[in-house]
RNA sequence: GCUCGGAUGGUGGAAUGGUAGACACGCAAGACUUAAAAUCUUGUGACCAUAGCGGUUGUGCGGGUUCAAGUCCCGCUCCGAGUACCA
């Protein structure tokens, strides 16, 4: 019987099926493991190889732990909003419903083929309304918290209004948007839409006037993770800065709870730093400035020290001290400076680096030394960070000292032995000079003494500062998931949430309407039962994609988003494997969803993601023909140079080994029919080089044909063997014979000549050693998910009982086990085929025995100064004193002695002796 | 600019401070075959030597620690990723 994959992979999906073997349901008695992969945007190209790497991983992973006795949670689902099936939609009236079920089930028979052990019974669609009433849910209930800087806790927005018309702010320390100040009896004074006006301030989810990153070409704006460079991540549009009334989550109360968790979570140490850059803690101090015209304001600096090398100051454009700053002299020039900045969009500010400014006419006066300091205006200092405003140092801040330079201001050394006459110095070393009271201290001593004294005098206040921005959770689009809110006098209300979901409407069209609104301005009835008008925004892509791994606890739940119960029991994800695109993204939101969740009693655990493993992203390897200049003839790669020739793309299917399938090109495209080739040794061999995997490269490779060729399980060893599964490498399907061939050599330890050649007799010790190596090194190499050498330790193990002739019933079978998670259908095929009834998934991980790996004499590797020689095998138990005469009496050893005594020799027990000469 | 990774044969990649290059691809030779494919066996870092034994050198570059360094420390070069007027 030969190794028939195709026939084997089908018929055990279909067993697998047929008894649900992958749904799981809580169990009590069982230890939970669960398995996450970062689920798919359903896309309408379908999977390509690289995709299924991280399921693949994933996949070994749940398998190895359900043999291990774990209840595995291990499902998948689909992130179905999204601006491709909207743009797909502008363009063709299809509704994007329609295009994304078809995608869905696209990738569902792709997935399939592969063999994963997902629970689909409890898949989740984020487009689906029983889905995103939680979603919706969640807004509502973020909508009606807020959040509490003391508690570092999210707390019921009832309870604050409660303590406001009790004791004002006073004694509060609350996360908002502007810090805000007045008593129990003027909060008592005011109208209910005023209340409601300064409620907007500290809840959680909130509409606010802020900066946006607007893309008119998307007709939306986008959250700071969907911008790079000025450009959308999507479709790579301009972006431009614009002052917008949107809603928003208050993702920035939850920055230092958001750093402090990365220290509990396994995650790589490159992600945790890409997190905590994200967050951007930095620590300061806020110093009080007060002008001439004596109007007082504020600064953000962590350079406390400079203080007195302070020879102006900046406001960002935006800031609205400008205005009640600039004298009347100077209120054109400072007019016409904001407009002219207001026009350019991010991407211009970023690219135009020069220097430019405007100075207001005002002056503030130097804390310390009383010295008139002039203000000046410059789209250098961002509205959005600190206070918007700054003072500036020359002669230790590289911008603030172009700055000087360009408008001719004054540079204050303050480090004995800087040079400042050609650039800044920026460090923080060296000792201070020009610094009265600091003088003589170190940068490092003089950073908390100086805002110690600025704490003592009462002209400002230690302060951490944060980078991290409130999320923008308006989108100006149809396919996305509606807000549950609903105006009345211009004000929003939630819906009730037995109102639950709001379900996105029809449209005629997919786009804005004539007036400029948002997609959802074209429905009908797009209003409440009283006849009050809904939000026509919807939300972001993220917004369904943050608590989703808490809806596959409990997926069919409509009373909660998760049952008590189911959470308690599944708790959180204890392995997360998925791509780093998300690192500042998904990741980010994901935890600050599920911190408020736990604020507010939902879930029981505070991380989301225990341990993260990121994938690397599988590149193309593109092969290229060689055309000769002027003609259609086709020069093989190694021959090209005697030519002058242009390399063209060639269909990477058509290629195998790097030898082009001559045939396949003559009819990929008819002017290729008439195409002479020049060979060497009768083939004609391709170029190659890594690029990334697209159509335009000809070099996507699709799972489907790969498994035709080679089988299901081949797929999953090959993409597992190619390397590090964290480290990014092209797909290039030589060598994945090797993987085939491995196959092949544990189906033909089972049978030969077409029969089943098991034998019953007591396994040899030397077969038990092997099999027994391997179980060890496969144990704990799974568990620290290094599946590049798991394969290897496979290849060698069937080697060595191939070379054995091993036929042993009991050795095979616990191979058989060992080999289910990596390649789970010839495992089941075997694993029947030796006579067993039930599922391979249903066995039980082999323990290795200590016993069969003792060894009774260890070679050890003898080096003369530490550089090896030669080897010599020695009894386990064999003396030091043993050891040390035979070497030296060695006949080898005499070259390296000669006739020398060794100084020392230094023995390591089972593993090198070194002679000291 | 800053932060974090990385650099090992023709290729992908292995190596708790202890025989560098496991495993696989590719290549070469051989066996089987009318032949090819498939399969199997052997060899395969480079250089030198060769009937045979063998020797030198070698993990991006330069130093250091150590009996012993791909691995640890210091200083560079190059590549990749993230981030960027964040005061």
């Amino acid at each position: 019987m030969d190794y028939n994959f195709g026939e084997i992979e089908k018929r055990w999906q279909q067993y697998w099926a047929d008894r649900q073997t992958y749904r799981v349901t809580e169990d009590a008695t069982k230890p939970k493991y669960y398995v996450l992969d970062m689920f798919p945007y359903p896309s309408g190209a379908g999977l390509h190889v690289g995709h299924p790497l991280g399921y693949i991983a994933s996949d070994i992973f749940s398998r190895f732990k359900r043999l291990q006795g774990y209840n595995v949670l291990h499902p998948m689902g689909y992130d179905a909003y999204g601006l491709p099936a909207e743009q797909y939609a502008i363009q063709t009236g299809q509704h994007p419903a329609v295009t994304t079920g078809q995608n869905i089930a696209r990738y569902r028979k792709q997935l399939d083929k592969i063999g994963f052990s997902y629970d689909w019974s409890r898949e989740v669609r984020t487009c689906d309304p029983a889905y995103y009433k939680w979603t919706q849910w969640a807004f509502i209930r973020m909508f009606h918290s807020y959040y509490c800087n003391q508690a570092q806790q999210a707390r019921p927005i009832a309870e604050l209004v409660e303590l406001f018309s009790q004791q004002g702010t006073a004694g509060l320390d609350l996360a908002c948007s502007v810090p805000m100040s007045f008593s129990a009896a003027e909060w008592n004074g005011m109208s209910e839409k005023e209340q409601q006006e300064i409620l907007m301030n500290y809840r959680i989810a909130y509409l606010g006037d802020t900066m946006v990153n607007w893309c008119p070409q998307l007709g939306t704006v986008l959250a700071n993770d969907e911008v790079s460079e000025g450009l959308s991540i999507r479709g790579g549009y301009p972006v431009e800065q614009k002052k917008m009334r949107q809603w928003c989550l208050r993702v920035s109360a939850y920055a230092p709870r958001l750093l402090e968790g990365l220290e509990k979570v396994e995650w790589s140490d490159s992600l945790k730093e890409t997190q905590r850059n994200w967050i951007g803690r930095s620590e300061g101090a806020v110093i009080h400035f007060r002008t001439t015209g004596d109007i007082t304001f504020d600064i953000f600096t962590t350079r406390a020290d400079t203080i007195f090398g302070v020879t102006f100051m900046v406001l960002a454009p935006e800031s609205e001290l400008v205005e009640q700053l600039t004298t009347p002299e100077q209120r054109h020039a400072v007019k016409q400076y904001i407009d002219q900045t207001g026009k350019k969009t991010e991407r211009e500010r970023i690219a135009d680096r020069s220097v430019s400014g405007v100075f207001s006419g005002a002056y503030a006066i130097h804390p310390f030394t009383g010295e008139h300091l002039p203000i000046w205006i410059s789209d250098y200092v961002l509205a959005g960070y600190g206070t918007g405003a700054i003072m500036a140092v020359p002669a230790h801040d590289s911008r603030d000292y172009a700055f000087a330079r360009h408008f001719n201001l004054p540079i204050v050394p303050l480090i004995a032995g800087c040079d400042v006459s050609e650039e800044s110095f920026d460090a923080k070393e060296g000792v201070m000079i020009n610094s009265c009271f600091l003088n003589g201290l170190t940068v490092k001593e003089a950073i908390p003494a100086a805002i110690n004294a600025v704490e003592q005098r009462g002209l400002g206040y230690r302060r951490i500062n944060y980078r991290l921005r409130d999320a923008i959770f308006s989108r100006q689009r149809y396919w996305g998931e509606p807000f549950p809110i609903y105006y009345k006098d211009g004000m929003p209300y939630t819906l009730p949430e037995e109102e639950l979901p709001l379900e996105l409407p029809e449209v005629d069209k997919f786009l804005p309407t004539e007036t400029g609104e948002p997609p959802l301005g074209r429905a009908k009835n797009w209003h409440t039962k009283e006849g009050y008008p809904l939000e026509l925004n919807t939300m972001p892509g993220f917004a369904g994609s943050s608590a989703y791994y808490l809806r596959y606890m409990d997926p069919h739940n409509d009373e909660a988003l998760v049952s008590k119960e189911a959470n308690s029991y599944w708790r959180n994800v204890d392995l997360y494997i998925g791509g780093t695109e998300h690192a500042t993204g998904h990741l980010v939101y994901s935890r600050f969803w599920n911190k408020f969740l736990f604020d507010i009693g939902v879930v029981c655990e505070d991380e989301p993601f225990q341990k993260l493993v990121n994938q690397g992203m599988i590149q193309g390897r593109s092969n290229f023909v060689y055309r000769i200049k002027g003609s259609n003839r086709f020069v093989s790669f190694n021959l090209k140079d005697q030519y002058e020739v242009t390399p063209i793309h060639v269909d990477v299917n058509m290629v195998h080994n790097d030898i082009l399938d001559i045939e396949a090109f003559r009819n990929w495209s008819p002017e290729y029919q008439t195409a002479e080739f020049i060979l060497e040794e009768g083939k004609y061999i391709c170029g190659w080089a890594v690029e990334k995997m697209s159509k335009s490269m000809f070099n996507v490779v699709n799972p489907d044909d790969i498994i035709s060729r080679y089988g299901a399980d081949t797929l999953r060893l090959y993409e597992m063997f190619l390397g590090p599964l964290e480290q990014s490498k092209p797909w290039d399907t030589n060598g994945i014979d090797g993987v085939h061939r491995f196959l092949r050599k544990v189906w033909n330890l089972f049978y030969q000549n077409e029969t089943l050649a098991v034998e019953d007799e007591e396994p040899s010790l030397k077969a038990l050693k092997v099999l027994h190596r391997l179980i060890k090194k496969l144990t704990s190499d799974i568990e620290q998910v290094s599946f590049n050498t798991s394969v290897s330790a496979f290849m060698i193990c069937v080697n060595e009982l191939t070379a054995m002739r091993c036929r042993n019933r009991s050795i095979l079978s616990e191979l058989v086990v060992c080999l289910a998670p990596f390649a789970p259908h010839i495992a089941e095929e075997l694993w029947h085929a030796l006579g067993n009834e039930t599922s391979v998934c249903d066995a039980t991980w082999p323990a290795w025995n200590e016993e069969y790996l003792k060894e009774d004499t260890f070679p050890y590797a003898i080096s003369f100064n530490g550089k090896s020689r030669f080897v010599i095998e020695f009894a386990a138990d064999a003396t030091r004193e043993e050891i040390e005469q035979a070497v030296l009496a060695h006949p080898n050893a005499q070259k390296w002695l000669k006739g020398k005594k060794a100084k020392k020799v230094i023995i390591v027990p089972g593993k090198i002796v070194n002679v000291v000469l």
